[in-house]
DNA sequence: TTGTGAAACTTTAAGCTTGAAATAGTTGCC
DNA sequence: GGCAACTATTTCAAGCTTAAAGTTTCACAA
């Protein structure tokens, strides 16, 4: 969806909206895709699943990430059987309800997020930087409210 | 990256805002595809490029469609392959250079294009319901702007 | 003309993504 | 207890995505 409006008419500028808010979303994903590549040799997916984990300390469960991060569960299942594998994170099962597992950092995950993640702010810094502190409070609450009313979850 | 900043600082209200972009259109862009899926049984990519072919009825090299999309050539190639057996793309050889073709919407994807893009500019309408008309060129403005001012490329 | 290097494109391997189907475990109702 | 409905997760098939390597064609200079 990065292709421009075909018709005028009433909903053109919000056409011209989400295609600017896709183009642009696109470009720094991109950007930050390849120096997770290049500097940590990881990937976005991973990197978000690490973040979620970081701030829950106590962990999560498969659904809670899943649904944390917008994307379906199947998805996360081999994220973070990549992840176990590579030692970042651990599946640990509960007694109380045998369906379920806590998923946690293990102690190298959580330093390695830590050091991923000063950089990864340092890059949104350096690519939002012609974007100044209070436009980005402005825009930053004009994307939140658009949202929350549209669709009641958060 | 859908998680919150893990610092404060200086750049953390462009890391809030970098967190809201990509939110608010990996909503949009989830509710699209869904759409797409439902209505036209078909998918976001294949509509890009069907949207940036419709736009140059004289055609496009694959290499202006993957540069156009913001999509590796690679990827391109597939979702070509998948449009001309579909019926919907063609490619043509051409007399000059043999490397490349162009690739151009038939009749038919043309006429399916027009009718999915109609119900897409609607859907936009309605996911960006909340946001005013005037709201959404100032949005625009500043989304094109930052862009532009980050890298050279348009 | 014949290399040589670049350009356009495809192929490949690995990983991401979805929606749907399958599996396993839980809960409530009789 | 037993069974139906529900919940959490995994598995699966198909498609998307990238970076890197491979193929074909072109341009052009020696």
């Amino acid at each position: 969806m990065v292709a421009g409006p075909t018709s005028t008419g009433p909903g053109k500028e919000r056409l011209r909206l989400w295609i600017r808010l896709l183009r642009a979303s696109r470009t720094i994903e991109a950007e930050l895709r390849e120096r997770l590549k290049k500097e940590f040799d990881t990937t976005l997916p991973r990197f978000d699943v690490m973040a979620a984990l970081y701030r829950s300390p106590e962990g999560m469960l498969m659904s809670d990430l899943s649904r944390f991060l917008l994307v379906s569960n199947g998805n996360v299942t081999g994220i973070v059987d990549r992840l176990v594998s590579e030692g970042l994170v651990t599946r640990a099962r509960r007694n109380g309800d045998r369906r379920t597992s806590m998923v946690r950092l293990t102690e190298e995950g959580s330093k390695s997020f830590a050091a991923i993640a000063a950089a990864h702010e340092n890059w949104v810094g350096e690519l939002l930087g012609t974007v100044s502190e209070d436009e980005a409070r402005q825009l930053t609450g004009m994307l939140k409210s658009f949202r929350s009313n549209w669709e009641g979850r958060e």
